[in-house]
DNA sequence: GATATTAGATACACGACTGTAGCTCAAGAC
DNA sequence: GTCTTGAGCTACAGTCGTGTATCTAATATC
């Protein structure tokens, strides 16, 4: 008679994780202002009860969710290769941004009452490796090396990658091609610094 | 006995702009996410009946609002001025963005459901005026006379400017001052035309 | 193995929003 | 002036999410 054949009970931990899992993709298929913890505990397969016990409305589930997440890899400068290397932070940076964590963020920044509710230590943690982050990193560095005037590092400068996929992101919701960042590179990215073709 | 002093019955045209103005405020202070027709038709002061007599939900609406928005205005090229041309397209920009009808687009175009539901009709007309055409008027103007090389015209070099005011306003939420839009022109457009300092 | 936690399974009253129905009466059309 | 349209008003049943309470049994701790 046994119909759930003694599921191993969750606790901790696991159970947190499974959560946080859950939150992430409701926000991404309903958006932030549809959270409800009905549909978070549902996804979970926990009773919303175990929600409460912790948290006081998805919002909060939600900003714990991100604050629980994993750094986003920052890129190493390798070799001596300007250019593949900004490639390659602008491959990093779309690649998080299109993940359920990326998304979660959008959805947040864009909702009014959750934008209202993010500390300013959740906002440091979650987008230190965002804001400028990714190609700043590998510009810092080559300035440093003397590979381009370091006054040119200006923070409009350190902004245009992430702006332009962004914005390509926020256009046609597709991830960018190999093509399309060395353009953003060869063509914004490069010139900024004074290294036209 | 007379609470209420027979207030002119709405019709038409009038009552339709009220519940548009309505939902766009509403997107703005509550999100995509939480329109309701219970809220609109409040803040419409309109029964919730009149609504569904023309849509069948919030976002209908709100999509409807957007599309009969007046075309957001066009940067005209002034005088041989390049760069002045440029940050004033720029700041066109930035007061719509930051405008009710501005919002209720970064709000839809962040919510899964109302995206899904976004016509290519709609997107041209309520895009039309912004994925690039700000400062792309602008910068067609000047290369066709000649200003800089026509091929550096490219979509990622059109697409600089507005890319960067997006990011400003997405991290920030505020507007951005005149010598923002300085700093986007001089160390990011112009340097992409092959126009240094 | 006994004990303390705490997830899991209900249940419930409350409120908000939904979608529809019925009616009254003001505004525009003829 | 009469007629037609459609806004304004009220009511209602149905659904969904909320927040709390209660009980159980699995897991961790000692």
């Amino acid at each position: 008679m046994g119909e759930h054949p003694a599921r191993t009970r969750r606790r901790g931990e696991e159970l947190i994780k499974a959560i946080h899992d859950a939150v992430l993709q409701e926000v991404v298929e309903a958006g932030a202002g549809r959270l409800t913890m009905d549909a978070i505990a549902r996804r979970a397969a926990t009773p919303r009860t175990t929600l409460y016990r912790r948290w006081s409305d998805p919002l909060d589930v939600l900003l714990d969710a991100l604050y629980h997440q994993h750094p986003v890899e920052e890129p190493t400068p390798g070799a001596d290769d300007l250019r593949g290397d900004l490639i390659r932070a602008l491959r990093l940076m779309a690649d998080w941004a299109l993940s359920p964590a990326g998304r979660a963020v959008a959805a947040i920044l864009t909702d009014p009452k959750s934008a209202a509710l993010m500390s300013e230590a959740l906002f440091e943690r979650v987008f230190a490796n965002r804001g400028g982050t990714f190609t700043r990193t590998v510009l810092q560095h080559y300035a440093d090396r003397g590979r381009f005037p370091a006054e040119l590092l200006t923070p409009v400068v350190a902004d245009i990658g992430e702006a332009l996929v962004t914005k390509r992101l926020l256009d046609t919701g597709t991830p960018p091609s190999d093509e399309d960042l060395s353009a953003i590179v060869d063509q914004a990215i490069l010139p900024a610094l004074g290294l036209g073709p």
